[in-house]
DNA sequence: GTCGTGCGTTGACCTGAATCAACCGGGCCG
DNA sequence: CGGCCCGGTTGATTCAGGTCAACGCACGAC
């Protein structure tokens, strides 16, 4: 809820980032599959990687607050990222969790809309966003697919309206599970049982909801034995079937 | 709350409206300079009335429904559309409002991701969507000019969630009547009085509260003198910045 | 080891908004 | 003209989830 101390300055960048990205360069990226690079050309890749500097963060790090001018997009190599709005009195609303592969920025905005705070360590891939912007000119494929992901991402956007504006808290903490399983498949990782990296708090935060009540939700559904909780920052899908009626308002 | 009937069969195309189509080109259109259409040079713009069909509906008639082939996009050139979202059970949650100006379908994904229904009397330019995707690959701009939309798409769909997640009634009613201020001055209307064309269950439905609280609410507001209501329709916005302290949470 | 700290859980109680119910006024139809 | 229907308002009561408070446990510092 408070503000969090930034663990490393994320706007500066050293020459051995630089020589990070040329270091390794995508051919063996993990996430070159699923993310915007999906559909570059080796040679369009090779564009893009000249505008690229690799990054690594700490957690609890912030990449940029709520009304900065936008310096930079960036696509999310390793680790977890949250996305938030605060009201003048603290109250947060978290408007999206980003796993690798997720790309940081499609809005295009001058100035970001939101903070964006690592949960783990991460490793980002970070474009300026002029340079970018001059480079969509001539790669319009490359903006197809930003307008691509631009529309995945107001659908899910809705569907998060949905889950705030008519949801129980049961609904919407089967909701989040069955999300986070699914983008983790997505992206070929395990989705059960399934990790979650972010806290407590973060949950409430994303669902709209108190620290408590998401820890009794937790508890009432694992003592219905619809999921288990091996450890915190682990779910076991027991009952995925009920937790699929459940978040459609079952 | 209830499935709306059709007013008006929206998929059929007549030859008369593609022949108003041809009598009534873009020229002297009032929300040319607003909409998508703004960064289109002449030549282009005859392009696109290539695949326009100009529609009109009655109110309540059903645009199309969440999960149906998404067909056509469409342009908003008069009256005001409600966008939403159903679970099994009936809750309903409003997404968004159109206006003209406002385009339809930015997303541009191969099935509705809401339904769609006129709340007045509309006018649309339509467009197939293949149609128009094929279009974009030779438009460069106008593809350019859809991510543009997506993004400030998605930046009220970020707005529109820290309000579900974290705002009380009357922060919710407040940021909603600037909200509406606020894009009927960008397209040159009448802002104070301000027109709510939509009915208090369409507002509770997408401020995520119920048609009795939006009521109260709108009667402790008036009472506060913060705002005066002349007719049901029509609010008239007498402390504006009580309003805007409401809306931040003040 | 033990102390402190941060995160999560649980319990008791409270409250803002939902629910249930009555009522009001305008428009429409017979 | 009267009756009805529909949208909106208001009142009484309930309840899901929030608030406040205590506690447990893992982990790091020393």
């Amino acid at each position: 809820m408070s503000t969090s101390p930034r663990g490393q300055e994320a706007a500066r960048t050293t020459t051995a980032d630089r020589l990070r990205a040329f270091e390794s360069p995508c051919d063996d990226c993990a996430i070159r599959e699923t993310s915007v690079c999906e559909v570059l050309d080796p040679a369009q890749l090779a564009r893009l990687r000249t505008i690229t500097t690799v990054v690594r963060l700490d957690p609890h790090s912030t990449l940029f607050q709520e009304g900065e001018a936008a310096e930079h997009l960036s696509n999310v190599v390793e680790g977890a990222v949250k996305l938030y709005k605060l009201l003048p009195d603290g109250r947060r609303q978290i408007t999206g969790f980003l796993f690798p592969g997720d790309f940081l920025g499609v809005a295009l905005n001058k100035t970001y809309a939101y903070s964006a705070e690592a949960i783990t360590k991460l490793r980002l891939c970070r474009f300026p966003r002029q340079r970018m912007e001059n480079l969509l000119k001539e790669l319009p494929n490359l903006e197809h697919r930003l307008l691509e992901m631009a529309g995945n991402e107001l659908v899910a956007a809705q569907d998060q309206m949905l889950l705030l504006g008519r949801k129980t808290a049961r609904e919407r903490l089967a909701s989040f599970l069955l999300m986070l399983a699914r983008r983790a498949r997505a992206r070929g990782q395990p989705e059960n049982p399934l990790p979650l990296p972010m806290s407590r708090a973060d949950i409430a935060d994303y669902l709209g909801l108190t620290i408590e009540t998401v820890s009794r939700t937790f508890t009432q559904l694992r003592k219905d034995g619809t999921i288990a909780l091996p450890e915190q920052t682990r779910v076991e899908l027991v009952n995925r079937a009920k937790l699929e009626e459940l978040a459609e308002g079952g």
